[in-house]
DNA sequence: ATGGCCGGGAAGCCCGGA
């Protein structure tokens, strides 16, 4: 059987129910893996997920970060923990689901190049990528990775270049990845070609097409070998009261 | 190009986002 993968950051899971529902009655994705939550486990709309058919896995916070992952079959091996770094970032949950391993991750922005938040970002990375490649079986990394990879990813990589979310330590690190042997699954389904799924709220970005592609999903061979599309819904950020990012989309091929 | 917009929590602004 197919099952349908999306991940998003919602940027407030509160403010955007609405938008989430429509999106969740339109798509009816079997999982939602969720970024920026705003949000407590206690404040985590669970009720009206629950109530649309899905469980809920949730790594909250007050105020900041948070992420969850939303199911119709029940997670199993949930975990929260990013081998003890930063430790009061709730930036990831990771769980099993039709023998899948999904570590749906929020990647710290780091602020500025000079800021230490910036060095705090490139450790995450392969902090992260530690953590998933102990994973044994079909393993996908999805989630705000905070970083363009490449120049068709970004509207103006000239400009950009050196830049948050743009510079080459971060680039280099996403390449780590590849090196590793994750795929960025959407460019195996679009090669080349603008693609974004973040726009900056200010300055009529969306509308301008000034975008960047930020959120991304990495799997290992095993688990690239049965995803059979993968597609970025622009629509939801067209809606009102919009999320910045717009939800990117995969399936795969499970045997239950 | 700049930054113009958002959200939350504390407070009537500030921080963080990217």
């Amino acid at each position: 059987m197919k099952i349908k993968i999306a991940t998003w950051n919602v940027n407030s899971v509160r403010a955007r129910m609405t938008v989430i529902a429509s999106w969740i009655e339109k798509e009816k994705p079997d999982i939602l893996c969720l970024q920026e939550l705003k949000a407590t486990e206690e404040q985590f709309p669970r009720q009206e997920l629950c109530d649309l058919g899905y469980h809920s896995a949730v790594n909250g916070q007050v105020r900041w970060n948070g992420v969850a992952i939303v199911s119709l079959a029940p997670l199993a091996d949930v975990e929260t923990d990013l081998k003890g770094f930063l430790p009061e970032q709730k930036r990831m949950i990771s769980g099993s689901v039709h023998g899948i391993r999904l570590i749906n991750v929020y990647v710290p922005n780091g602020r500025d190049i000079d800021h230490p938040g910036f060095q705090e970002k490139l450790r995450y990375f392969e902090v992260l990528r530690e953590y998933a490649l102990a994973s044994p079986g079909p393993t996908v990394i999805l989630g705000d990775f905070n970083v363009a990879p490449g120049p068709v990813d970004t509207h103006s990589p000239e400009e950009q270049d050196g830049m948050i979310c743009y510079h080459p330590l971060e680039r280099e690190q996403i390449s780590q990845f590849f090196s590793a042997g994750f795929t960025d699954v959407f460019r195996r389904f679009y090669p080349e070609g603008k693609a974004y799924s973040w726009w900056d709220y200010r300055a009529g970005s969306f509308r301008r097409k000034r975008g960047m592609r930020l959120d991304l999903v990495l799997a290992n061979r095993e688990a690239d070998e049965i995803i059979t599309n993968c597609f970025i819904d622009m629509e939801p950020r067209g809606w009102e009261r919009p999320s910045d990012h717009t939800p990117v989309v995969f399936e795969m091929a499970v045997s239950e």
